[in-house]
DNA sequence: GCCGTTTTCGGCCCGACTGTTTTCAGTCG
């Protein structure tokens, strides 16, 4: 590829994908027709999910319409938009209606339909406008609006702004924990279960759903609203219930018969992607599947499944799909009963590969992290401190690495060590692209990982190269944390993952798949594009506590999520088939 | 605008809740 074309590429994934998402919005907004909304919302989810860069596809040619989603319309506005940087078409819908408009229809209650009203009304066109308009109580005069939408309108308006935040897996456990013990001294509910993104494991949770099975919703409703932590109940009717609790999270509670179980389980853990899918297939048999059960067409009084999950999937002709794999991505694949009963789990793993201790920024010493590894069911680990440019941390220099290696040496040593201790090191991989420890001492090293911490807002080429230099060590054996991204923290460095992953390929190295929640990288698009090319992957806490070594739940999700199986992950061996392997490599 | 074992037209998941309507539209998940 010539310099000038990598020098074009210039819209990121992530970039098209909002496009073509305010396309939908001011599409609607104009009152277009519904299905074309949904078309380019979906060409936009499908282009925000594709691990490979969209820019460089057009740049080599490739068709676009390969991709579930784009069609030929959307082909050809996506390679518009990576050789001008514009869209006519979005161009023209922002000077019929205002952009602006979007962030009046981020506030709950408030669609395109009433947002568009209150701009052909009243001018109204961002929330400032709006706040004064409601305060003056002109909203309330329009017709369809009225006392209470104008109250709620204002009283969103602060929601809206906060809406965007979405928690991390690990405080979401908290919430759920914490929900869920209250629930339980409810006598009036049966089964109990939060479904929705939770239950899928997915990176960050928007909202939690929770679901009981009752004879009794009124008693459970009641029950619920007084949960301390509510600030706010948002609607109550007879089967449903939302409210807002600390920080504005969004709760729902969802009452259902238990003959609906497992329809009702199936319905709101989602995704939405994967539940259309499914309606899909049933349909294409004659069947109907809503929240209630499954019916036949022809007879839709009587349900035929319901219950649990298992007999609506195995009425369909599927496996019972894992909710982590519910996004629509590969469990509807022909094969995908061969491996869905492989997919990796927690028991799997034997050894964690990626931890921190004293000697640098970590809270435990070598033995305390060992016993607590044990503790947990685990073979070995690996000490990986930081290396000496990491100063923050009192990164290890050769001669502080050599006194800590034999320090392992002699743990190891001693018959009642409770684990094995790899000989690690997480060297930084300096802003020059040379790693910050010597290659006579790496050399030495049981299991090296290199990593980024400085630098990370190089350019592309400049960032991927420090990481392919890493690659192509001969004593380097894995890159950590591969893209840096902390979730609602920072974005990734721009790196071209693609080109990491070949020659990941080809030099047959490691790539991490970092379990804590603000990581969780690699992500599990990259991990399920990493794992198609046949790379091993390693679910490492980064542990600086033995509390963090329980983090590793998360990269478990995150890897089933990615249709990840045992035989994919380098830590899944025993300590023999470790010791076996890190001999060969 | 997308898509195809009902294939180039005619479908596209569908039910609950709220506020406003007096039988339903808009919004949400």
């Amino acid at each position: 590829m010539q310099k000038e074309l990598v020098d074009q590429i210039v819209i990121t994934n992530a970039e098209i994908a909002a496009a073509f998402e305010e396309m939908a919005d001011l599409l609607e907004l104009s009152g277009e027709n519904a299905f074309r909304i949904r078309a380019y919302r979906n060409g936009s989810h499908a282009i925000a999910e594709e691990s490979e860069s969209i820019a460089q596809w057009v740049l080599d040619g490739k068709d676009l319409t390969s991709i579930d989603g784009i069609g030929s319309t959307l082909a050809e506005k996506t390679a518009v938009l990576v050789k001008t940087g514009g869209l006519p078409q979005l161009e023209a819908l922002r000077e019929k209606v205002p952009p602006s408009l979007r962030d009046i229809m981020t506030i709950p209650g408030v669609g395109a339909k009433k947002a568009m009203k209150l701009y052909a009304e009243l001018s109204i066109k961002d929330l400032a406008t709006l706040r004064t308009a409601c305060e003056s109580g002109l909203v309330a005069n329009l017709k369809g609006f009225g006392e209470k939408t104008q109250a709620a309108i204002l009283q969103n308006m602060e929601i809206a702004e906060k809406a965007t935040q979405r928690l991390l897996m690990d405080r979401a456990d908290v919430l759920v924990t914490r929900i869920k013990t209250y629930m339980q001294s409810c006598g009036a509910i049966q089964k109990m279960e939060f479904a929705g993104s939770y239950r899928r494991g997915k990176e960050t949770v928007g909202d939690l759903d929770l679901l009981v099975t009752s004879s009794n919703p009124n008693e459970v409703m009641d029950h619920f609203s007084k949960l301390p932590m509510i600030m706010e109940i948002i609607q109550r009717g007879d089967t449903k219930m939302s409210v807002r609790v600390t920080d504005s999270f969004q709760v729902d509670l969802r009452v259902v018969e238990e003959s609906s179980w497992g329809a009702a389980l199936q319905y709101f853990t989602g995704s939405k992607e994967h539940n259309v899918h499914l309606r899909g297939l049933a349909k294409a048999q004659g069947l109907k599947i809503n929240e209630y059960g499954v019916y036949k067409v022809e007879d839709e009084t009587q349900p035929i499944a319901g219950m649990n999950e298992e007999e609506i999937y195995h009425l369909l002709g599927l496996p019972w799909v894992p909710p982590e794999l519910r996004e629509d991505r590969i469990e509807f694949l022909p094969n995908a009963q061969e491996w869905i009963e492989d997919l990796i789990e927690l028991a799997d793993i034997r050894g964690d590969l990626h931890m921190h201790t004293t000697a640098t920024d970590g809270e435990n010493t070598i033995q305390e992290m060992a016993a607590a590894a044990a503790a947990r069911g685990l073979e070995y680990i690996a000490i990986t401190d930081h290396s000496k440019r990491v100063s923050m941390a009192r990164g290890l220099d050769e001669t502080r690495l050599l006194k800590q290696w034999s320090e392992i040496d002699q743990f190891n040593s001693d018959a009642n060590s409770p684990c094995w201790v790899f000989k690690g090191i997480e060297c930084d991989i300096l802003e020059n692209g040379d790693l910050d420890i010597s290659d006579e001492c790496l050399a030495r090293a049981d299991w090296v990982t290199a990593s980024i911490h400085y630098g990370q807002k190089q350019p592309r080429e400049q960032i991927t190269q420090r990481i392919l230099n890493a690659i192509h060590n001969p004593n380097v054996h894995a890159i950590s944390h591969p893209t840096g991204r902390l979730l609602s923290r920072r974005e990734p460095y721009d790196v071209d993952m693609k080109a990491v992953m070949e020659a990941a390929k080809e030099y047959n190295k490691i790539l991490e798949l970092n379990a804590n929640p603000y990581r969780l990288d690699l992500s599990d698009i990259h991990t399920m594009a990493a794992i198609k090319m046949g790379i091993q992957i390693a679910i490492n806490t980064d542990a600086h506590s033995i509390s963090n070594l329980d983090l590793m739940k998360y990269g478990i999700l995150q890897a089933r999520r990615a249709g990840v199986r045992p035989a994919m992950v380098l830590n899944t061996r025993s300590l023999s088939e470790m010791k076996a392997w890190l001999a060969k490599s």
